[in-house]
DNA sequence: GTAGGACTTCGAGTCAACTCGAGGTCAATG
DNA sequence: CATTGACCTCGAGTTGACTCGAAGTCCTAC
């Protein structure tokens, strides 16, 4: 019936409303993430919820989710399970995750600290001072 | 002359002494971070020095550079240089870069916590939200 | 002299999240 | 009715740091 209804948005318009670009949203489409609400002559055609949709993707990418992960977040759990705890669950991983991101960024940092007081004369001499474990 | 040296070490001996692998230390050569002092019967040779260098690369990866960074350390000063000089030089940059870095984890940790109170029954009750600008 | 093991080169494959290009289709407009 | 522009599919390319496999070579030991 409601076969032209303008309410449609095409993969371009979505892609601009969401502000990711249509090759990115089939991208998605291919991997599971978004669909068409249905197709007129072969062109997708989305509701809103797509753009909301892409919005949440968005946001999940952001707090540093794959899209593995933002799978995993929308199909992974039983379809009444509420979204707190979909993101608790995830969040969870990802925080202990980020925490151990966090902990060897300090070690590099201290590692980066230390070697800017080298005082060898050539990376030969910090070289061999290295693998005997300490440069003076 | 010593066409022979009992000092000469072979590529698969660099790598356990080094703790890489020998198709690692290959790869190293071929993108111009190290090089056998000489050859016989097409087999790659390597004096101790290599093993140090080695070290040097592993210490550097780990402070978090890249090999493209690497090779700048090694060669893209004038022969002169002392280390520190180049060290500083490279981990001034790097730093810098871990500062952004961290600053980004600080901001995912804030959004994972923020969505782990999510109230939404459902996913697109969650996009809807997010589009609008807050979750509930 | 032959078996084994370590080595050689070269090209292709890996992972993630896309992008790009070619070649073709579709709908609206002049 | 021809052009334009947005769309379609499919396959290949991108980046970094390697790894893997095939096919061949070399040295050592038995």
């Amino acid at each position: 019936m409601t076969n032209t209804n303008h309410d449609d948005l095409t993969i371009g318009e979505v892609a601009r409303r969401a502000g990711v670009s249509p090759s990115a949203i089939r991208y998605y489409e291919s991997v599971g993430l978004v669909a068409p609400e249905r197709r007129s002559g072969g062109r997708r055609l989305y509701g809103e919820a797509a753009v909301e949709r892409l919005a949440l993707i968005s946001f999940a990418k952001d707090a540093g989710f794959s899209l593995d992960e933002i799978r995993q977040l929308l199909a992974g759990f039983p379809e009444d399970t509420p979204a707190g705890v979909r993101w608790t669950e995830l969040a969870t991983a990802k925080l202990t995750e980020l925490d151990a991101e966090s902990q060897r960024i300090e070690v590099m940092r201290g590692a980066l600290q230390r070697i800017m007081r080298c005082r060898c004369s050539d990376l030969d001499q910090c070289a061999e001072a290295m693998a005997k474990s300490r440069c003076r």
